[in-house]
DNA sequence: ATAATTAGTGTAAAATATACATTATATTAG
DNA sequence: CTAATATAATGTATATTTTACACTAATTAT
């Protein structure tokens, strides 16, 4: 292997979702650079020498939103000839879960930062985005498919409510995500029956109808029983 | 961007299953070069300049094996800053379903080619794989775990076997990949709800006992069935 | 006080999963 | 050619899970 095989770039790319009580959102930027300057464009930024792929992700999380610890996953890494017009860029494509809730809107960092390529952030809902910069509608596509098979084996429909959140939202976020309605008692009793949500004692504020308990995943709990064979199903 | 950004390179890695009617393997090749020498390898080739990273895994099993059409995974990126030697290489990881029977160990190709790098082709089992090279290992359990949680969700074991199989193969296949038994009738009680195999009228030959019928896999129903929401669960 | 709105709850029926043992058909050995 | 050996093939009863379905409770707004 010489010297000539090192010629290739490489990016992250982050599907952000959000969730607002009543939409599944992505964050995206308005790229105010070239190429494809003034599309809308999934964040994301090359990986830095000294940088694992975690990290690259991470910076582009925390530049744009703020946000640590954040629950991320690697999807798929794209990498045809034609995708990047100035030259062979490989982008390992990831989805980010956050609490909308969390976010607040930063003031876009201009300098050497993921964010220097954008001129503005903003929540899309994910059923109105338009044609994206470079493959990332196929890219959107892809992590979109895969939250919505590991909503339904792994519980990370949580990183999408707030701390404390009732058994509605709960069920909205999935009738969001999967598309498709539950039964409320049903839904209910299939989650009652995991015993990972823990009831808080609080109930919601200032709704104009009988108010909701709040409850709390219990996520010690869930890696306990996943380490002896259970296994989250929805 | 500029130039400057352009020092990375990229490979693929396929981690190559095969099933030989009683165990898992996975087809390693000894590395005849540096880095690594004489270690165990997962197969693989950086992704030459003006080929997708599909043809570059199609290329290396062709190569290895002979066989054209295989099924094939992207399963996950790695890339960290230590894991070559040489320079920052990233490396996709694949897996791959190979029919055993169909793969004739053929003479290693010298010049070149993804085996150039090898001076020994093996099939291993699964569970008695030593110490690979680089960061293969990982990368292994990466591939061995998506198998796991794909077999349950899609109908790829069929893969794995000859195109007309018995039942019984079949099951010991299931049990094999996921490390558990079925009880026979039960099995093929949901085997045959599903109505995706078809009986070829013929059966097994020169066994000494009762022979076995032979099945066969029926992809196109399958696909006709999973477009009309039909979920393949074992 | 009443209307409006969402929260919270149980039961019966249907579907699915599980546990389990015997007969059938081929080859091989004596 | 008879018996022994080995795996194939098959059904039923019980337990568990999933589904379908409607009313009462608690709060705010008028």
């Amino acid at each position: 292997m010489v010297k000539d095989n090192f010629n290739y770039s490489v990016s992250v790319d982050c599907v952000i979702f959000g969730y607002d009580d009543i939409n599944l959102k992505v964050l995206l930027i308005k790229r105010g650079v070239n190429p494809y300057k003034e599309f809308w464009a999934l964040p994301g930024d090359l990986v830095h020498p000294k940088e694992s792929i975690e990290d690259a992700v991470d910076r582009v999380l925390v530049d744009l939103t703020g946000l640590g610890n954040v629950y991320t996953q690697q999807v798929k890494t794209f990498g045809d000839i034609g995708r990047h017009p100035l030259g062979r860029v490989f982008t390992i494509s990831h989805y980010s879960l956050i609490k909308i809730n969390q976010y607040e809107l930063s003031p876009l960092n201009k300098n050497n930062s993921p964010s220097s390529f954008a001129s503005e952030a903003k929540w899309h809902d994910i059923n109105r985005i338009g044609e994206l910069a470079f493959d990332h509608n196929k890219i959107f596509a892809s992590c979109k498919a895969h939250l919505v098979q590991s909503v339904q084996s792994k519980p990370v429909g949580f990183e999408l409510l707030p701390e404390k959140f009732t058994l509605s939202q709960l069920q909205n976020l999935y009738e969001i995500i999967l598309e498709k309605k539950f039964d409320k008692r049903n839904f209910r009793k299939k989650i009652n029956s995991m015993k990972l949500l823990v009831d808080t004692g609080k109930i919601q504020k200032s709704v104009s109808h009988r108010p909701a308990k709040l409850f709390q995943f219990n996520k010690v709990k869930y890696l306990k029983l996943k380490k002896s064979g259970f296994s989250f199903e929805i």
